[in-house]
DNA sequence: TTCTATTTGCGAACCGTTCGCAAAATCATC
DNA sequence: GATGATTTTGCGAACGGTTCGCAAATAGAA
């Protein structure tokens, strides 16, 4: 499907409507409509992450189901994919300090790229 | 100002609409509108943090200036203070392993305080 | 080919948020 | 207090991203 392949090129978060934009562009022409249709499926089959950003619109990112956290470039929007293995004694600090149960947690880190910088 | 009080008391992000029905349930009413401006005026004080949540809505929290990680609760929607120590080593790690300049982050953490858990 | 199921496009509806404007409240000055 | 200027407020319309309903188009099965 074309919007999953703009979505694996792109390495980075998109709208609805850039990626609306990006299939005129090729003139592989759908509707909005289907977009959203397209990205709701995506997601549902774990193929797309999303995000809301600070504008209140919804982004989406190609992903591979597991799980890492992000490192987005402040200038080229370029996601690189960050692991953190400190987490598991967070997990541990947070239970024994605030007994508190981790059981999910995101992380974004924003900043520039090698090339933006 | 009330307003500030009720998210003060909260300790949990509220939305708009959230804080305009606690504001009628003490019998003091303002408009949507008000609650909106004064949100926005707390906001630029620095006196509320806001964060998107899953459903696009914009949720609102007291904070006080300085920079810590949270604990959200899915049981209460209590919110918690943690401190991340680590994030220095991060800096460090994410530099030189992917020459990425780390301007800023953000981390959530949700799971089940121990009240709820 | 024919009938059925699925996908698509369109436009309206939706919902949280913002905006414009006029009414109301507040404040300063006399 | 009365007067006029300034600020805050409420209302309703507008806005923008997203969802929905429905009928037309397409794909699949028999």
């Amino acid at each position: 499907m074309r919007i999953a392949a703009i979505l694996r090129e792109a390495r980075q978060y998109l709208s609805a409507a850039e990626i609306h934009a990006r299939l005129e562009r090729e003139s592989a022409e759908v509707s909005l409509s289907t977009v959203y249709r397209t990205l709701e499926f995506l997601r549902a089959q774990g193929a797309v992450s999303q995000r809301t950003d600070e504008a209140g619109e919804t982004t989406y990112l190609s992903c591979d189901g597991d799980h890492h956290h992000h490192a987005i470039c402040r200038g080229c929007g370029r996601v690189e994919d960050v692991d953190c293995e400190a987490i598991d004694q967070f997990t541990e600090d947070l239970d024994q300090h605030n007994g508190f149960l981790l059981e999910s947690h995101s992380m974004e880190f924003f900043g520039r790229c090698r090339a933006c910088r």
